[in-house]
DNA sequence: ATGATCTCCTGAGCGC
DNA sequence: TGCGCTCAGGAGATCA
């Protein structure tokens, strides 16, 4: 569900409401999820929470004793303030009270989402073996231009590979294409040298434009106060089958193909 | 080693 | 109303 721009309107929203509260309580409720914590997440009782970083689609909740809440959301992860006596949504798997009397809460239907504590001094691993932020200074055109050189998948699994940049996923992949004029299908390494620098740019440009829109919302995407993001009306194709292409001029309209099992929306006329 | 496919899980939407 | 099918914003494991 959630791509780089909602993750970041989820950090900016828990740097403003989480950081400085002490967890006074935890109910974990021992969901399965695909891969275990490291640590007992009842641990996070009595911790006071310093700051959040995030890493592509992984947040990382840095606590008092050292340690680091990871979490990331999945299709379907949500993390929700409540008061204490709120009705409790179904699907609910975790609630932290906090010394303000609030609750922070983590619903996840799907159960794709990971929930790790690691323990002081141990170190996060979950991201090891991934890519550059796109929003972090590390990721260059230069980085990207490299990547793509030596790559032969089609554009649209390229962009989703985390381990090449991290953080884009389904519809900032096909937006970004679009406004750069890529074909999905077409090979990394065969993208026109002169094309490398535009698509760079519109990568950043699409990820900036979403965020102050508080992101994508379709169905359940919310921030942490339970806000939709209003970007889903600036899509130029994702979800758009059917409909013009809105590109100036442009006679095409939006096409859905499949690739590596997922949608692709695309112009074949205009993206090459 | 790279790229494609399968899998985890629940819910929504659709056609019949 | 209900059944069965397809699809969903992610990513790790497995297979070719």
């Amino acid at each position: 569900m959630p791509e780089l721009p909602e993750v970041e309107t989820i950090r900016l929203g828990l740097e403003r409401e989480l950081v400085g509260r002490t967890v006074v309580s935890v109910d974990w409720r021992g969901s399965a999820f695909r891969k275990a914590s490291p640590q007992p997440l009842n641990q996070l009782a009595g911790r006071q929470v310093l700051h959040i970083d995030r890493h592509a689609k992984f947040l990382f909740v840095r606590l008092d004793n050292g340690a680091t809440w990871l979490v990331h959301l999945g299709m379907t992860g949500k993390l929700l303030f409540h008061g204490l006596g709120d009705a409790e949504a179904p699907h609910t798997h975790l609630r932290l009270e906090l010394d303000d009397g609030r609750e922070l809460r983590y619903v996840d239907p799907r159960r794709f989402g990971m929930l790790r504590l690691y323990g002081p001094g141990q170190l996060v691993e979950d991201v090891d073996h991934y890519g550059p932020d796109a929003l972090d200074p590390a990721f260059t055109a230069t980085v990207l231009a490299d990547a793509m050189r030596t790559s032969r998948a089609p554009m649209k699994a390229f962009l989703l590979d985390q381990t090449k940049v991290a953080g884009l996923g389904n519809i900032y992949v096909c937006e970004a294409l679009w406004r750069a004029g890529i074909s999905p299908r077409r090979k990394a390494c065969n993208v026109a040298k002169a094309k490398v620098v535009p698509l760079y740019q519109q990568i950043l440009a699409v990820l900036q434009d979403a965020l102050a829109d508080g992101g994508t919302s379709f169905n359940d995407y919310v921030n942490t106060i339970g806000d939709p993001g209003t970007f889903v009306s600036n899509l130029a194709v994702f979800q758009r089958e059917g409909a013009p292409c809105l590109r100036p001029g442009c006679p095409g309209q939006v096409t859905r193909i499949v690739q590596s099992g997922r949608s692709t929306f695309y112009c074949s006329r205009c993206q090459r």
